[in-house]
DNA sequence: TCCCGACATCGACATCCGTCAATGCCTGGA
DNA sequence: TCCAGGCATTGACGGATGTCGATGTCGGGA
């Protein structure tokens, strides 16, 4: 058996359900020891990566964001990733379902932009939830 | 015939090929969209993303920066976890090979550790690629 | 020298995911 | 009223991914 102490950390997170994104933690010195992510916390971070982990949906967010006016439509997007209309379609879904993107359909056109604050959001729950 | 409102935006701002990972992006004005992402680097972001996209993968890392020292072997994850040994010996490779841990081996053990400013400066290239 | 234990690798399996062509829905104009 | 076009949905397919059991590898102790 092995002498290493097989302490099971302590994992049943309190779970603050809403985290206090957007703020930059920021302690440059060594938090002692925070509590490890609970099973849910992970899972729901997972949820929101997964949605970045692909390079079509990054190049989408991308082009959204420096397109004239923040805003772009389907048919905008389309020619710069080279992907059918229906693949960059359900890329966009997946988008706003993560929270990332709106969608304001008028008239015949759906116009999809960034959620503010929302990539910082989670650039912050990365940062101070895994990192210190 | 639509005419968008072209609002805000505008400021040309030119991003570097290589961010300043590790701040937080601007503050509250200025959106610096500037030009999108090129394949490679949504390819490459993708690729860190696609690690930390897995609610497992993200409690080990948790469970490994939480861990006494800083440090943790693979007997110490595969409880918490509740994975079998093979699984949590894959997903930590996925995360050395992702620049985020460092394998160390000392005897019969193998110590992994968080790699300094991995995690900020992937939360900082999501902040300042993008829209931030 | 042999055995045990910690860890990595392998092979297999089920599932998920990205992509496309075809099709349906809805809006605006003729 | 019908038609044209922008977009979402569906169904299908191939490849990637998470998981496990079995096995290989290596170091330390008896």
């Amino acid at each position: 058996m092995l002498s290493r102490m097989a302490t099971t950390v302590l994992q049943s997170a309190d779970a603050p359900a809403d985290a206090p994104v957007g703020a930059t933690g920021a302690a440059c010195c060594a938090p002692p020891v925070t509590a490890p992510l609970g099973v849910e916390d992970a899972t729901a971070l997972a949820r929101s990566m997964k949605a970045l982990a692909d390079p079509t949906r990054l190049r989408l967010l991308s082009l959204v964001a420096a397109h004239e006016g923040g805003e772009a439509c389907v048919c905008d997007l389309t020619d710069p990733v080279g992907l059918s209309q229906p693949t960059v379609s359900h890329h966009l879904k997946v988008l706003v379902d993560a929270g990332l993107l709106t969608r304001d359909k008028r008239g015949v056109w759906a116009y999809y932009a960034l959620v503010p604050g929302a990539l910082d959001a989670l650039a912050g729950r990365l940062a101070t939830r895994l990192g210190g």
